[in-house]
DNA sequence: ATCAATGGATGTACTCTACAACCAATACCT
DNA sequence: AGGTATTGGTTGTAGAGTACATCCATTGAT
Protein backbone atom coordinates (compact mmCIF):
# COMPACT_ATOMS: atom_id res chain seq x y z
CA UNK A 1 0.00 0.00 0.00
CA UNK A 2 1.82 3.23 -1.04
CA UNK A 3 0.99 6.65 -0.65
CA UNK A 4 -1.08 6.75 -3.71
CA UNK A 5 -2.88 3.89 -2.52
CA UNK A 6 -3.06 5.37 0.67
CA UNK A 7 -4.71 8.74 -1.20
CA UNK A 8 -7.61 6.39 -3.33
CA UNK A 9 -8.49 5.00 -0.05
CA UNK A 10 -9.04 8.18 1.56
CA UNK A 11 -10.70 9.64 -1.61
CA UNK A 12 -13.15 6.89 -1.28
CA UNK A 13 -13.90 7.08 2.18
CA UNK A 14 -14.78 10.43 2.01
CA UNK A 15 -16.15 10.76 -1.21
CA UNK A 16 -18.65 7.96 0.15
CA UNK A 17 -19.17 9.47 3.37
CA UNK A 18 -19.92 12.50 1.58
CA UNK A 19 -22.23 10.68 -0.71
CA UNK A 20 -24.42 9.08 2.66
CA UNK A 21 -24.66 12.52 4.46
CA UNK A 22 -25.34 14.49 0.95
CA UNK A 23 -28.60 11.87 1.12
CA UNK A 24 -29.62 11.95 4.66
CA UNK A 25 -29.10 15.83 4.06
CA UNK A 26 -31.36 16.04 1.25
CA UNK A 27 -34.21 14.33 2.92
CA UNK A 28 -34.03 16.32 6.00
CA UNK A 29 -33.52 19.96 4.37
CA UNK A 30 -35.29 19.48 1.76
CA UNK A 31 -39.15 19.46 3.36
CA UNK A 32 -40.81 21.37 0.46
CA UNK A 33 -38.65 19.98 -2.56
CA UNK A 34 -36.93 16.91 -1.94
CA UNK A 35 -33.88 16.89 -3.52
CA UNK A 36 -34.60 14.74 -6.40
CA UNK A 37 -37.40 16.95 -8.15
CA UNK A 38 -35.16 19.61 -7.26
CA UNK A 39 -32.33 18.74 -9.41
CA UNK A 40 -34.67 17.58 -12.12
CA UNK A 41 -36.50 20.87 -12.32
CA UNK A 42 -32.74 22.98 -12.36
CA UNK A 43 -31.91 20.49 -15.46
CA UNK A 44 -35.74 21.47 -16.80
CA UNK A 45 -34.75 25.05 -15.83
CA UNK A 46 -31.35 25.17 -17.22
CA UNK A 47 -32.50 23.63 -20.43
CA UNK A 48 -35.17 25.97 -21.40
CA UNK A 49 -37.53 23.10 -22.34
CA UNK A 50 -36.51 19.43 -22.15
CA UNK A 51 -38.50 16.19 -22.05
CA UNK A 52 -38.50 13.51 -19.55
CA UNK A 53 -36.89 11.11 -21.59
CA UNK A 54 -33.84 13.45 -21.53
CA UNK A 55 -33.40 13.40 -18.24
CA UNK A 56 -34.21 9.95 -17.64
CA UNK A 57 -31.32 9.76 -19.12
CA UNK A 58 -29.30 11.92 -18.03
CA UNK A 59 -29.46 11.05 -14.53
CA UNK A 60 -30.33 7.44 -15.46
CA UNK A 61 -33.40 7.00 -13.84
CA UNK A 62 -35.81 4.66 -15.08
CA UNK A 63 -38.25 6.63 -17.37
CA UNK A 64 -41.54 5.69 -15.00
CA UNK A 65 -39.46 7.33 -12.43
CA UNK A 66 -39.15 10.92 -13.94
CA UNK A 67 -42.90 10.26 -15.03
CA UNK A 68 -44.11 10.31 -11.31
CA UNK A 69 -41.21 13.20 -10.28
CA UNK A 70 -42.43 15.31 -13.05
CA UNK A 71 -46.19 15.11 -12.05
CA UNK A 72 -45.36 15.70 -8.33
CA UNK A 73 -43.80 18.76 -9.44
CA UNK A 74 -46.57 19.61 -12.10
CA UNK A 75 -48.77 19.18 -8.91
CA UNK A 76 -46.79 21.84 -7.04
CA UNK A 77 -47.38 24.27 -10.07
CA UNK A 78 -43.39 24.28 -10.36
CA UNK A 79 -43.48 22.44 -13.75
CA UNK A 80 -46.02 22.98 -17.17
CA UNK A 81 -45.98 20.21 -19.87
CA UNK A 82 -46.29 21.69 -23.30
CA UNK A 83 -47.25 19.93 -26.23
CA UNK A 84 -43.97 19.44 -28.79
CA UNK A 85 -46.14 20.47 -32.07
CA UNK A 86 -43.57 18.68 -34.17
CA UNK A 87 -44.35 15.01 -31.93
CA UNK A 88 -47.38 14.64 -30.47
CA UNK A 89 -45.42 12.25 -28.02
CA UNK A 90 -43.24 14.91 -26.56
CA UNK A 91 -44.05 17.12 -23.45
CA UNK A 92 -42.17 19.79 -23.60
CA UNK A 93 -41.11 20.29 -19.86
CA UNK A 94 -40.73 24.45 -18.51
CA UNK A 95 -40.23 25.77 -15.06
CA UNK A 96 -43.54 27.82 -14.22
CA UNK A 97 -42.61 31.37 -12.65
CA UNK A 98 -43.41 29.90 -9.51
CA UNK A 99 -40.70 27.31 -10.09
CA UNK A 100 -38.44 29.45 -11.42
CA UNK A 101 -38.59 31.56 -8.54
CA UNK A 102 -38.47 28.45 -5.91
CA UNK A 103 -35.49 27.10 -7.85
CA UNK A 104 -33.20 30.69 -7.80
CA UNK A 105 -34.14 30.55 -3.84
CA UNK A 106 -32.54 27.41 -3.20
CA UNK A 107 -29.55 27.87 -5.27
CA UNK A 108 -28.92 30.55 -3.40
CA UNK A 109 -29.27 29.32 0.20
CA UNK A 110 -27.33 26.65 -1.26
CA UNK A 111 -24.82 29.07 -2.57
CA UNK A 112 -24.86 30.67 0.98
CA UNK A 113 -24.51 26.91 2.66
CA UNK A 114 -21.37 26.42 0.50
CA UNK A 115 -19.88 29.62 1.27
CA UNK A 116 -19.80 29.31 4.94
CA UNK A 117 -18.64 26.36 4.61
CA UNK A 118 -15.73 26.76 2.62
CA UNK A 119 -15.35 30.55 4.07
CA UNK A 120 -11.92 30.09 4.72
CA UNK A 121 -10.24 28.30 2.17
CA UNK A 122 -8.13 30.56 -0.07
CA UNK A 123 -9.26 31.62 -3.54
CA UNK A 124 -6.09 29.12 -4.77
CA UNK A 125 -7.42 25.74 -2.86
CA UNK A 126 -11.10 26.39 -3.80
CA UNK A 127 -10.36 26.65 -7.57
CA UNK A 128 -7.75 23.17 -7.12
CA UNK A 129 -10.75 21.38 -5.17
CA UNK A 130 -12.86 22.51 -8.14
CA UNK A 131 -10.75 21.28 -10.37
CA UNK A 132 -10.40 17.88 -9.32
CA UNK A 133 -13.55 17.30 -8.92
CA UNK A 134 -14.71 18.21 -12.45
CA UNK A 135 -11.79 16.21 -13.26
CA UNK A 136 -12.84 13.05 -10.72
CA UNK A 137 -16.71 13.31 -12.09
CA UNK A 138 -15.37 13.34 -15.97
CA UNK A 139 -13.04 10.63 -15.36
CA UNK A 140 -12.90 7.34 -16.33
CA UNK A 141 -13.18 5.26 -19.65
CA UNK A 142 -16.91 6.28 -21.05
CA UNK A 143 -17.57 8.80 -18.26
CA UNK A 144 -19.20 11.83 -19.07
CA UNK A 145 -19.03 14.64 -16.50
CA UNK A 146 -22.59 15.26 -14.81
CA UNK A 147 -23.07 18.35 -16.69
CA UNK A 148 -26.05 19.14 -14.62
CA UNK A 149 -25.91 22.75 -15.37
CA UNK A 150 -24.44 23.46 -18.61
CA UNK A 151 -25.75 26.89 -18.72
CA UNK A 152 -23.33 27.59 -15.94
CA UNK A 153 -19.96 29.50 -16.88
CA UNK A 154 -18.18 27.61 -14.94
CA UNK A 155 -18.82 24.20 -16.59
CA UNK A 156 -16.37 24.64 -19.17
CA UNK A 157 -16.28 21.33 -20.01
CA UNK A 158 -19.29 19.91 -20.02
CA UNK A 159 -19.97 17.78 -22.87
CA UNK A 160 -23.31 16.54 -24.62
CA UNK A 161 -26.16 15.34 -23.17
CA UNK A 162 -25.26 12.55 -21.69
CA UNK A 163 -25.82 9.82 -19.27
CA UNK A 164 -23.79 9.68 -16.12
CA UNK A 165 -21.95 6.81 -14.99
CA UNK A 166 -22.28 4.41 -12.02
CA UNK A 167 -19.67 5.67 -9.64
CA UNK A 168 -17.11 3.98 -8.11
CA UNK A 169 -17.68 5.51 -4.92
CA UNK A 170 -20.51 3.15 -4.22
CA UNK A 171 -20.10 0.40 -6.60
CA UNK A 172 -18.85 -2.87 -4.83
CA UNK B 1 -19.23 36.75 -9.12
CA UNK B 2 -15.11 36.25 -8.52
CA UNK B 3 -13.23 33.58 -8.97
CA UNK B 4 -13.91 32.03 -5.61
CA UNK B 5 -17.91 32.13 -5.91
CA UNK B 6 -17.31 29.95 -9.45
CA UNK B 7 -15.07 27.91 -7.86
CA UNK B 8 -17.21 27.35 -5.26
CA UNK B 9 -20.62 27.28 -7.19
CA UNK B 10 -18.42 24.19 -9.02
CA UNK B 11 -17.76 22.53 -5.80
CA UNK B 12 -21.23 22.76 -5.05
CA UNK B 13 -22.50 21.51 -8.60
CA UNK B 14 -19.88 18.29 -8.46
CA UNK B 15 -20.02 17.53 -5.23
CA UNK B 16 -24.32 17.23 -5.75
CA UNK B 17 -23.68 15.65 -9.25
CA UNK B 18 -21.31 13.28 -7.52
CA UNK B 19 -24.21 12.48 -4.59
CA UNK B 20 -26.82 12.25 -6.97
CA UNK B 21 -25.06 9.54 -9.07
CA UNK B 22 -23.87 7.63 -5.79
CA UNK B 23 -27.17 6.94 -4.77
CA UNK B 24 -28.34 5.69 -8.25
CA UNK B 25 -24.83 4.01 -8.35
CA UNK B 26 -25.81 2.49 -5.08
CA UNK B 27 -29.23 1.21 -5.62
CA UNK B 28 -27.50 -0.62 -9.11
CA UNK B 29 -24.56 -1.97 -7.89
CA UNK B 30 -25.04 -3.32 -4.92
CA UNK B 31 -27.82 -6.01 -5.32
CA UNK B 32 -26.29 -8.03 -2.58
CA UNK B 33 -25.34 -5.68 -0.38
CA UNK B 34 -27.53 -2.22 0.08
CA UNK B 35 -24.94 0.55 0.76
CA UNK B 36 -26.41 1.43 4.05
CA UNK B 37 -26.08 -1.71 4.81
CA UNK B 38 -22.47 -1.63 3.68
CA UNK B 39 -21.74 1.52 5.06
CA UNK B 40 -23.20 0.41 8.81
CA UNK B 41 -21.71 -3.15 8.67
CA UNK B 42 -18.29 -1.55 7.63
CA UNK B 43 -18.51 0.62 10.89
CA UNK B 44 -19.51 -2.22 13.14
CA UNK B 45 -16.51 -4.23 11.46
CA UNK B 46 -14.07 -1.21 12.47
CA UNK B 47 -15.23 -0.48 16.06
CA UNK B 48 -14.65 -4.34 16.93
CA UNK B 49 -18.13 -4.46 18.38
CA UNK B 50 -20.46 -1.21 18.65
CA UNK B 51 -24.32 -0.65 19.28
CA UNK B 52 -27.10 0.53 17.30
CA UNK B 53 -27.15 3.43 19.31
CA UNK B 54 -23.75 4.05 18.47
CA UNK B 55 -24.54 3.58 14.50
CA UNK B 56 -27.71 6.12 15.15
CA UNK B 57 -25.61 8.57 16.53
CA UNK B 58 -22.76 8.70 13.95
CA UNK B 59 -24.83 8.74 10.67
CA UNK B 60 -27.60 10.84 11.45
CA UNK B 61 -30.44 7.69 11.22
CA UNK B 62 -32.97 7.30 13.13
CA UNK B 63 -32.60 4.49 15.62
CA UNK B 64 -35.53 2.74 13.95
CA UNK B 65 -33.59 3.00 10.97
CA UNK B 66 -30.79 1.43 12.19
CA UNK B 67 -32.67 -1.18 14.09
CA UNK B 68 -34.31 -2.83 10.65
CA UNK B 69 -30.53 -2.41 8.65
CA UNK B 70 -29.41 -4.54 11.64
CA UNK B 71 -32.57 -6.65 11.64
CA UNK B 72 -32.03 -7.69 7.74
CA UNK B 73 -27.79 -7.65 8.41
CA UNK B 74 -28.87 -10.49 11.08
CA UNK B 75 -31.00 -11.77 9.37
CA UNK B 76 -28.09 -11.99 6.33
CA UNK B 77 -26.10 -14.01 8.44
CA UNK B 78 -23.63 -10.72 8.45
CA UNK B 79 -23.60 -9.67 11.71
CA UNK B 80 -24.65 -10.97 15.25
CA UNK B 81 -25.86 -9.39 18.36
CA UNK B 82 -24.19 -10.26 21.50
CA UNK B 83 -25.38 -8.94 24.59
CA UNK B 84 -23.92 -6.81 26.89
CA UNK B 85 -23.03 -8.59 30.51
CA UNK B 86 -22.52 -4.66 31.78
CA UNK B 87 -25.70 -3.35 30.62
CA UNK B 88 -28.75 -5.79 29.57
CA UNK B 89 -30.48 -3.10 27.27
CA UNK B 90 -27.67 -3.28 25.19
CA UNK B 91 -26.68 -5.20 21.73
CA UNK B 92 -22.75 -5.36 21.10
CA UNK B 93 -23.07 -6.00 17.23
CA UNK B 94 -20.40 -7.99 15.77
CA UNK B 95 -19.50 -9.07 11.83
CA UNK B 96 -19.92 -12.70 11.64
CA UNK B 97 -16.94 -14.24 9.82
CA UNK B 98 -19.51 -13.95 6.91
CA UNK B 99 -20.26 -10.42 7.33
CA UNK B 100 -16.09 -9.36 7.77
CA UNK B 101 -15.46 -11.85 4.20
CA UNK B 102 -18.11 -10.09 2.32
CA UNK B 103 -16.41 -6.69 3.26
CA UNK B 104 -13.31 -6.94 2.28
CA UNK B 105 -14.13 -8.59 -0.74
CA UNK B 106 -16.55 -5.80 -1.34
CA UNK B 107 -13.88 -3.34 -0.11
CA UNK B 108 -11.62 -4.53 -2.41
CA UNK B 109 -13.42 -4.51 -5.23
CA UNK B 110 -14.38 -0.96 -4.28
CA UNK B 111 -10.65 -0.20 -4.25
CA UNK B 112 -10.25 -1.54 -7.73
CA UNK B 113 -12.95 0.65 -9.41
CA UNK B 114 -11.72 3.68 -7.86
CA UNK B 115 -7.69 2.68 -8.53
CA UNK B 116 -9.35 2.59 -11.82
CA UNK B 117 -10.97 5.87 -12.06
CA UNK B 118 -8.18 7.53 -10.81
CA UNK B 119 -5.45 5.76 -12.97
CA UNK B 120 -4.25 8.63 -14.78
CA UNK B 121 -3.69 10.95 -11.89
CA UNK B 122 -0.33 11.58 -10.04
CA UNK B 123 0.39 10.84 -6.97
CA UNK B 124 0.49 14.52 -6.18
CA UNK B 125 -2.74 15.54 -7.31
CA UNK B 126 -4.74 12.22 -5.49
CA UNK B 127 -2.93 13.52 -2.43
CA UNK B 128 -4.29 16.50 -2.72
CA UNK B 129 -7.80 15.94 -3.76
CA UNK B 130 -7.47 13.39 -0.71
CA UNK B 131 -6.95 16.71 1.84
CA UNK B 132 -9.09 18.75 -0.06
CA UNK B 133 -12.13 16.00 0.41
CA UNK B 134 -10.81 15.18 4.53
CA UNK B 135 -10.69 19.13 4.68
CA UNK B 136 -14.17 19.48 3.03
CA UNK B 137 -15.91 17.27 5.42
CA UNK B 138 -14.21 18.33 8.37
CA UNK B 139 -15.34 21.32 7.90
CA UNK B 140 -17.61 24.00 9.02
CA UNK B 141 -18.35 25.45 12.47
CA UNK B 142 -19.36 21.74 14.50
CA UNK B 143 -19.06 19.28 11.29
CA UNK B 144 -16.62 16.76 12.32
CA UNK B 145 -15.27 14.81 9.83
CA UNK B 146 -17.06 11.50 9.08
CA UNK B 147 -15.19 8.91 10.39
CA UNK B 148 -16.49 5.71 8.94
CA UNK B 149 -12.83 4.22 8.99
CA UNK B 150 -11.25 5.34 11.63
CA UNK B 151 -8.92 2.46 11.63
CA UNK B 152 -7.97 3.20 8.64
CA UNK B 153 -3.92 4.71 8.92
CA UNK B 154 -4.86 7.06 6.29
CA UNK B 155 -7.56 8.91 8.51
CA UNK B 156 -5.11 10.58 10.66
CA UNK B 157 -7.59 13.77 11.41
CA UNK B 158 -10.64 11.33 12.11
CA UNK B 159 -12.43 12.65 14.87
CA UNK B 160 -14.70 11.42 18.19
CA UNK B 161 -17.75 9.30 17.33
CA UNK B 162 -19.91 12.18 16.42
CA UNK B 163 -22.83 12.72 13.95
CA UNK B 164 -22.14 14.35 10.74
CA UNK B 165 -23.69 17.56 9.91
CA UNK B 166 -26.34 17.97 7.22
CA UNK B 167 -24.23 19.38 4.11
CA UNK B 168 -24.61 22.04 1.95
CA UNK B 169 -24.55 20.21 -0.59
CA UNK B 170 -28.06 19.14 -0.58
CA UNK B 171 -29.06 21.89 1.52
CA UNK B 172 -31.95 24.04 0.48
C1' DA C 1 -39.12 3.53 45.63
C1' DT C 2 -40.31 6.31 42.08
C1' DC C 3 -39.57 8.62 38.04
C1' DA C 4 -36.64 10.01 34.29
C1' DA C 5 -33.35 8.63 30.81
C1' DT C 6 -31.45 5.18 27.66
C1' DG C 7 -31.29 1.22 24.24
C1' DG C 8 -33.98 -0.81 21.36
C1' DA C 9 -38.18 -2.74 18.63
C1' DT C 10 -42.55 -2.11 16.26
C1' DG C 11 -46.54 0.26 13.79
C1' DT C 12 -47.31 3.29 10.22
C1' DA C 13 -46.50 6.23 6.43
C1' DC C 14 -43.97 8.53 2.86
C1' DT C 15 -40.36 9.09 -0.84
C1' DC C 16 -37.66 7.24 -4.38
C1' DT C 17 -36.82 3.77 -7.22
C1' DA C 18 -37.09 -0.17 -10.69
C1' DC C 19 -39.33 -3.50 -13.64
C1' DA C 20 -43.03 -4.83 -16.48
C1' DA C 21 -46.90 -3.99 -19.06
C1' DC C 22 -49.29 -0.91 -21.58
C1' DC C 23 -50.85 3.01 -24.95
C1' DA C 24 -50.06 6.40 -28.50
C1' DA C 25 -47.39 8.45 -31.94
C1' DT C 26 -43.62 8.22 -35.10
C1' DA C 27 -40.12 6.04 -38.10
C1' DC C 28 -38.53 2.50 -40.97
C1' DC C 29 -38.75 -0.95 -44.54
C1' DT C 30 -40.28 -3.67 -48.14
C1' DA D 1 -49.41 1.58 -48.44
C1' DG D 2 -49.06 -1.59 -44.72
C1' DG D 3 -46.79 -3.82 -41.17
C1' DT D 4 -43.27 -3.71 -37.73
C1' DA D 5 -40.07 -1.60 -34.72
C1' DT D 6 -38.89 2.31 -32.04
C1' DT D 7 -39.77 6.05 -29.05
C1' DG D 8 -42.13 8.99 -25.39
C1' DG D 9 -44.81 8.50 -21.67
C1' DT D 10 -48.12 6.49 -17.93
C1' DT D 11 -49.65 3.13 -14.70
C1' DG D 12 -49.47 -1.15 -11.75
C1' DT D 13 -46.76 -3.28 -8.53
C1' DA D 14 -43.08 -3.99 -5.45
C1' DG D 15 -39.20 -3.09 -2.45
C1' DA D 16 -35.59 -0.32 -0.07
C1' DG D 17 -34.74 3.31 3.06
C1' DT D 18 -36.27 6.50 6.03
C1' DA D 19 -38.73 9.16 9.88
C1' DC D 20 -41.97 9.86 13.61
C1' DA D 21 -44.56 8.17 17.29
C1' DT D 22 -45.20 4.70 20.50
C1' DC D 23 -44.03 1.11 23.32
C1' DC D 24 -41.13 -2.09 26.37
C1' DA D 25 -37.15 -3.24 29.25
C1' DT D 26 -33.37 -1.83 31.75
C1' DT D 27 -30.70 1.40 34.13
C1' DG D 28 -29.77 5.60 36.80
C1' DA D 29 -30.89 9.45 39.91
C1' DT D 30 -33.36 11.60 43.61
Amino acid sequence: MDHADNAIDTIERELTAFARRARAAAARLHPDLPLVSYTLLAHINDQRGCRATDLAAHYLLDKSTVSRQIGSLEKLGLVERRPDPDDHRVQVLHPTRAGAELLSATHASRHTAFQERLADWSEEDLTRFAAYLLRYNQAGPSAPSDPADPADPADQTSQADQPDQPDPATAA
